[in-house]
DNA sequence: TTCAATACATACTAGTTGGTATGCAATTCA
DNA sequence: TGAATTGCATACCAACTAGTATGTATTGAA
């Protein structure tokens, strides 16, 4: 056994623990499988959550959360319209990356389907990811499309917006294949644009 | 042991194990508790499919694909124009039934999430049944639509409503809600009304 | 009516699951 | 430096898992 680093232990059991829940989802996932690779023992990773499902939020929280982070909110923040943010973030997703990424989809998502409607602490902290993807479509819809229509239409857009994403990559997941999500990209973007925020 | 009706019997099988699917998901589920309830058997299960997999086919090619088959493709052959058909349908769907299936999500979204990247068998079937929501769309789009753009505008375009609809679906799922949803399909349908399918 | 095939029913098993009990080592603080 | 406290390791456990072995009852055809 190595110096006492919980910090680091910590860090390792959760990075580990996204991998194994993005692949396998979470009821299905392992303790096991999850300690596999990592140099981390039950005794430590019961040490640091009392029980799987607080392993869960965690991971939700601190792995989940900042993919969603780097991948789609920041990018878009810095964006010149609501197309063009679309089209990069979108572009840039399915380019990066493995292919593991398209066929297994968003891990948002697949939390989502799986365990909203099982666990309300699931869903409270996935939602407020979700939340936040839309805040910043609607702030940068407010900020740079063309004003008209009711105020709400930004919030309104937003949400079509997001959803629409999350079900392109749900098409790329089914296909095994990033052509449907390019495709169906392509169109939202060019009716963004026709709405006035491109 | 009443009288021995195998179709009955697998009948029950099936549409026990479609609804603890939808609910638990496909791995999560429990032989044991599809089991309860119906006055079936393992034994009896196990005479019928040789194993939960075999099972969890089973139940997408006959108890997912009528359950999308009655909801959206049938209504949606029978529409006047892409638009009225999607609000028409997407409105039913929201309106129709308990709470549980806008909590629960979309059964057939719920396994393409959950399955796709784990299981080729799975995967094929799924796509089977979107690929013929699709395909209806594009029929209707044909049909009814004012030509214009490549001909291959109206399969892009059901590509994308369909995935679309999936994604307004997990929306509401995540807000335990129909209100995401039911804003995410106005805007859907107006977009596709500029399209020239209204 | 016999016989074979089908349709179940019961009991069991080997493996895996999340979680715990307990002990020791490293760190921190008085 | 001594004493808690924290961090971790090992061994264990009860519950649950899909699947099997084996038996019997029911069916349909000859």
């Amino acid at each position: 056994m190595a110096a006492k680093r919980p910090a680091e232990t910590r860090r390792r059991i959760v990075a580990s623990a996204f991998w194994e829940i993005y692949r396998q989802g979470f009821q299905s996932s392992s303790i096991d499988r999850i300690l596999d690779g990592t140099q981390v023992t039950r005794g430590a990773l019961f040490h640091h959550f009392p029980s799987k499902q607080h392993l869960g939020y965690a991971v939700v929280d601190e792995a989940v959360a900042p993919w969603i982070d780097e991948r789609w909110i920041t990018p878009l923040a810095g964006a010149g319209s609501v197309a063009d943010g679309i089209a990069s973030t979108v572009n840039a997703y399915l380019d990066a990356g493995p292919d593991e990424i398209i066929i297994g989809g968003c891990p948002l998502n697949n939390l989502i389907q799986e365990m909203a409607a099982l666990d309300e602490g699931f869903r409270v902290r996935l939602d407020r990811i979700a939340t936040a993807w839309r805040s910043t479509v609607t702030d940068l819809w407010h900020r740079t499309a063309t004003p008209a229509g009711s105020p709400d239409d930004a919030a309104r857009w937003a949400g079509f917006i997001v959803s629409s994403i999350e079900g392109l990559l749900g098409a790329a997941k089914l296909a095994r294949s990033r052509a449907p999500a390019d495709e169906a990209a392509r169109l939202l973007v060019s009716v963004i644009r026709t709405a006035g925020a491109g």
